[in-house]
DNA sequence: CATCGATGTTCAGTTTATTAAACGATTACA
DNA sequence: TGTAATCGTTTAATAAACTGAACATCGATG
């Protein structure tokens, strides 16, 4: 910081103080909520200089910034350090990407190449369609999955808007914001599974 | 601050940041240790200097300086923010101070002079001496309290000490790390009570 | 293709936190 | 009664956080 040399301004350099990953935590957050830096800053009293600053692990900030900031949306500061951040990880598989398990007159292709660390496993089963979902905005806590089949499904996970036709798929982990709705004029199906809340 | 002039020394003037009295909350679990700001400090690899700004809420640290200070002892980030303090209000009462309830043959005095927030009642029966304690350091979420009948009894609670003599009494929230010895030569006789852990 | 709006990042300047070293007060000990 | 040790607080100097305003990039609009 004292020399500000263009090659001193290296690209988090996980310094001696990278003890928590303070930045990623509060860029997940803010995403999560569909903040822009500029928004929460507003929100904040703050500028978006020491958001993005604090989002890069650039600076540590103090406690009453960082609350200031959390108040932008409801999370206390024992929360903001406690929260186990929810697996992130890739959310849509295309048509292409689902993997042929089962290569019978019954046709199962699995969603998601490796199952390590998964709750369940879902299966696209070539029979009559799933359930119809309308719009919702639930939080429990599970992981869930699915394919469509027929219509269109525009799926939100986390701020994130995607568009799915028939073949595609889903996983997510069910602790972020989600939301499904019906973007077509046909009906919509959805072979979809959830891991059961007793087990 | 920008003006350091001596009547601007105002003593912690509650400004418009004491939103969650860290100060407070850092000292008390210091003391509750037994440690000195300048022990601490060392520990911490921090300056005494900053310890005591911070406990008198004149700097709000930022949290890479609080995570080296919490590291003193084994608290981490979250549980300093969820931390209750355990009320730490008066703990010694002298015998002058125990108030008379019962006024008739059987002589009932009360340890603490409102009961509010309080779990149990104490009193000093007149009756054969309570039990002998030796030197403990338990820590089980009760309250407990008594008074001295015989003996001398140093009482040592967060890291403070009092040496109780026949009629000195004792009331704290044990939560609070500490200790019973019997300083004297002569047998130490208790009346003490606990909240049942049932109850 | 231009331009507008919104995004995240960077930079000089200012405010603030942190250091290093003092100060005054208290306790123990000779 | 001094003096040495330790306590918490304070202060000038320094390092770092924070501000305000720029920059570069991207997507949408006309």
């Amino acid at each position: 910081m004292s020399t500000p040399s263009p090659a001193a301004t290296a690209p988090a350099p996980a310094g001696p103080e990278a003890e928590f990953n303070i930045g990623e935590r509060l860029r997940r957050i803010r995403e999560v909520y569909g903040l822009s830096q500029r928004a929460l800053a507003r929100r904040a009293g703050v500028t978006n200089g020491i958001i993005s600053m604090i989002e890069l692990n650039r600076t540590s900030p103090s406690v009453a910034t960082l609350k200031k900031i959390l108040d932008g949306f409801p999370i206390a500061l024992a929360d903001f350090f406690t929260f186990d951040l929810p697996a992130q990880d890739q959310v849509v598989y295309r048509a292409a990407e689902l993997v042929e398990i089962g290569g019978g007159a019954l046709s199962l292709r699995q969603v998601g190449r490796n199952l390590r660390g998964r709750a369940m496993q879902i299966l696209h089963e070539r029979i009559a369609p799933g359930a119809d979902t309308g719009a919702e905005m639930l939080t429990h806590e599970a992981e869930e999955g699915g394919v469509v089949i027929r219509g269109r499904l525009e799926l939100t996970v986390a701020a994130q808007s995607w568009t799915l036709e028939p073949g595609d798929a889903y996983y997510f982990d069910s602790r972020l914001p989600h939301r499904f709705r019906n973007v077509g004029d046909e009906p919509l199906e959805i072979v979809s599974a959830c891991t059961p809340p007793s087990f």
